[in-house]
DNA sequence: GTACTAAGGCACCTC
DNA sequence: GCCTTAGTAC
């Protein structure tokens, strides 16, 4: 148990304690995350218990990944297989999966698709439009928002209170949504979770299935769970009551889709002989960094303070830039990154916040000028094409033929003389015979001008026929068919190629973009179809940051949850923009605001860069901005201020510019508002595991595209690495073998090594006594 | 039925 | 400055 060594006393404390409930409240970068790890590890060592009986719950894919790897680390070899490991999501979709086998339990298939956000925002128009809703003044984003917030907390439609003309229309539209979701054998992210507690609830006897098996539950950033998921939680633990939890309310940043910390105040409420466990030594950041991250969380009421100590020593201190406009404040950015790049920094080293995706453009503008390669958090930019849109929407069609959401989505494209005209028709008949499209078509490629509907679908009969029978075609092969073979098949029966691809260069992308998602779904084969559309529904921004370039990172705030480097920048820190204008007025909303800024301040390792603009264009006209409150809760002692000019000793707050009437912008609005970069995925990213989007470019020209794509970057070696791929290495009792690899994770040097007697482990550097024999290569 | 263009709406964070 | 939608010409 070498790795208890890792931890400090209060740390060991929580990785041992014995079952029970433990409740683990600490501040950033105290190793919350590394002690659940752990525990999950001693569990299995020490404990004894097997992993089939552990679940344990992260926030994000990648994060689950990270800890399976981790656990299999630490006790060396694949000692993870068998834990669930996943988030909310992805183990409520494995759930109802499996429970929708057994006929009557939910009200959907086994073969049930999860509705991505865009797909749940259709419906919701469709349910609209339906009611004869006007869908202009009553708009979609909002209703479907009242929708996600009553279904995350429990709430059914007819619960819902009525005291509007809204209110009604809101409850109509919410009951009719439902059942165009079940029609649509579908289900949206809320209903993952919300089906399975109210399976739990109804049938004791499939709680008590999962309840016993989960001897243990652990549960990461426990602060942003809403009530649905702690409902869960409680259900699936409560055969052996064996719940850990680890959390730190002050980085709530989820409420507003609805996540409530007060699931920490619930837990110590529902089970009081819990064990609190608090964790204060910081091992992430500098001192400089923890008093001001203190400073500006103290501000807020109602919380539990929690001391927070490191012996980093205090670091450099905070660089607090004022720019004069929203392209200056860009250009810091990248010049300063520049100038830490030539001193020798990786490029891995710096992050850059915002508060909202938009504030990427300009940022992202200033990395190609400067032929800086870059990587930005956001799946939007693959899985949000239309080209890749299109190919899930066949794919999902194949897989469940009662998605009629997919269906009219891709009836007509590419285009094959399938107008509105026939499209409604067909609607009406399936209407008519109380069936989905789906079924209708797949009669239709039967039983030809045999079929009742030939005659009813008069002129668009031909094309609609046409496309049955591809369609049918590929619902016969879909069993036997390996997923790219299908793939394959699909995309050569609707000609989709010469589709999207008319060589252009924007065409090129498009079909590079098919080309990615192919691959991904190579990477499916063996898994199938129904896990490829799951995982293609669950992906997380985060889950597509990969991991091994080494290049700047761009993300918003909440992106940033849960991840460390060594520098980070936070821009935008206006007035209106952190905190956002839209939380104002409501006292709870800007204290997740603020919470938001404490989370991304804690990010940091080393150098923390503070960056607001004194003018900013919001969509085309530029406006003067002020400072953000939050700024003057930081004690000047920690800030080295540049850029802007300030009020003779005032803190940052400048009622207004007039000194800047006459400024021009250094770089001239380009006439050409598209730069060769935007608006397209693959091309000169490279990818790897989930549409990872890497934009690697070491240049913005784009004739390195297919370069860049095809051979992913090198990570550079880390000067903490003591091993590299093709040394060959000694270990005292598996003896001698050759390094495949080795790596920084949760920063511990992790080596995989090939052993002649054991095969392949992987090892952690400072645990497992490796002596180099050779240098290898 | 399709393909192109103009105009208006619109941007907060996300599974 | 980007995307969706409505309108129009072929
Ligand atoms: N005992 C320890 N010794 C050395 N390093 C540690 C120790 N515990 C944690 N760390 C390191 O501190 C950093 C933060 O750890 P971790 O991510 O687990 O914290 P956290 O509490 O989950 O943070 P956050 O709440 O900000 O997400 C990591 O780099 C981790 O490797």
């Amino acid at each position: 148990m070498d790795y208890l060594n890792l931890l400090n006393p209060q740390q060991r404390q929580a990785v041992t304690a014995p079952p029970g409930q433990t409740l683990v409240l600490a501040g950033p970068g105290s190793g919350k995350t590394r002690v659940l790890t752990q525990r999950i590890a001693y569990l299995i060592e020490a404990m004894g218990v097997r992993p089939y009986n552990i679940l344990a719950v992260t926030f994000t894919n990648k994060a689950a990944r990270a800890m399976g790897e981790r656990v299999d680390a630490l006790l060396g070899g694949a000692r993870a297989r068998g834990v669930w490991l996943g988030t909310f999501h992805s183990i409520c979709a494995r759930v109802l999966r499996t429970e929708a086998n057994t006929p009557g339990l939910l009200p959907f298939q086994s073969n049930f698709v999860i509705f991505d956000a865009d797909d749940q925002q259709n419906l919701v128009k469709r349910a609209l439009r339906e009611n004869n809703i006007d869908d202009k003044i009553n708009k979609p984003a909002a209703i479907h928002a009242r929708i996600s917030e009553a279904k995350n907390n429990l709430v059914a439609p007819d619960d819902l209170p009525v005291r509007s003309y809204r209110d009604e229309i809101v409850v109509k539209t919410f009951k009719r949504y439902n059942e165009l979701l079940q029609q649509n054998n579908a289900v949206d992210f809320d209903d993952l979770m919300l089906w399975t507690v109210k399976l739990f609830e109804q049938h004791p006897e499939v709680t008590e299935k999962y309840a016993r098996r989960f001897e243990y539950v652990l549960v990461d950033e426990f602060q942003d769970t809403n009530l649905v998921q702690y409902s869960l939680l409680k259900l699936v633990s409560s055969y052996h009551h064996n719940l850990f939890v680890v959390g730190d309310e002050d980085q709530s940043i989820y409420r507003w889709r609805g996540a409530d910390y007060r699931n920490v105040l619930r837990f110590e409420q529902d089970y009081p002989a819990c064990q609190k466990i608090l964790l204060e030594q910081n091992y992430r950041s500098t001192q400089t960094v923890l008093d001001a991250a203190r400073s500006v969380i103290d501000q807020n009421a109602n919380r539990t303070p929690k001391s927070l100590f490191t012996d980093h020593g205090r670091g450099e201190k905070i660089n607090l830039h004022e720019a004069v406009d929203d392209h200056a404040e860009a250009s810091y950015v990248v010049d300063t990154i520049q100038g830490q790049l030539r001193k020798g920094k990786p490029g891995g080293d710096f992050a850059v916040m915002y508060r909202t995706n938009a504030q990427s453009r300009l940022l992202e503008e200033a990395f190609l000028r400067a032929g800086l390669p870059y990587r930005l958090v956001g799946a939007q930019r693959f899985y949000g094409r239309r080209e890749v849109k299109d190919m899930i929407a066949y794919l999902r069609l194949v897989h469940n033929p009662d998605d009629e959401l997919s269906l009219q989505r891709i009836i007509a494209v590419p285009p094959r003389k399938i107008g509105e005209k026939s499209v409604t028709a067909l609607q009406f008949a399936a209407q008519k015979a109380g069936r989905t499209m789906g079924s209708l078509l797949r009669e239709l490629a039967e039983k030809a001008d045999e079929s009742p509907l030939w005659k009813e679908l008069g002129h668009g009969a031909g094309p609609i026929f046409d496309f049955a029978v591809i369609f049918n075609g590929w619902l016969k092969v879909k069993a036997e068919l390996p997923l790219p073979a299908l793939f394959d098949k699909i995309v050569n029966d609707i000609g989709y190629q010469a589709y999207i691809d008319d060589n252009t260069e924007e065409g090129k992308d498009r079909w590079g973009n098919v080309d990615e998602l192919r691959r991904l779904a190579y990477e499916y084969q063996d898994k199938g179809l129904v896990d490829f559309l799951e995982n293609l529904a669950l992906v997380s921004d985060q889950d597509t940051l990969p991991e091994q370039v080494n290049s700047p990172t761009l993300l918003t705030l909440h992106a940033a949850k849960g991840l460390e480097f060594a520098q980070v920048f936070i821009v935008g820190l206006d007035d209106g923009i952190l905190p956002h204008s839209r939380s104002r007025d409501d006292p709870e909303e800007m204290a997740e605001e603020r919470r938001l800024f404490y989370v991304g301040i804690t990010r940091a390792k080393e150098r923390l860069y503070l960056v607001r603009a004194g003018q900013r264009s919001t969509y085309g006209n530029p406006e003067y901005q002020l400072a953000s409150q939050f700024l003057d809760d930081i004690p000047e002692d920690l800030l080295t201020r540049s850029g802007g000019e300030f009020p003779s000793g005032g803190p940052a707050r400048l009622k207004s510019w007039d000194d800047t009437g006459d400024y021009s912008p250094a770089y001239g609005r380009r006439s050409s508002s598209r730069s060769p970069a935007q608006g397209n995925g693959a091309n000169r990213s490279s990818k790897s595991s989930w549409g990872q989007t890497s934009y690697d470019w070491s240049s913005p020209t784009p004739a390195r595209s297919t370069v860049s794509r095809s051979k992913p970057p090198v990570p550079a070696p880390d000067p903490e690495q003591k091993f590299r791929a093709g040394q060959r290495v000694r270990h005292a009792s598996w003896g001698e073998g050759l390094v495949i690899s080795s790596r920084i994770l949760d920063g511990e040097e992790t080596v995989d090594v090939a052993f002649e007697s054991v095969g392949i482990k992987r090892l952690i550097a400072s645990l497992a006594k490796l002596e180099v024999v050779k240098q290898g290569l």
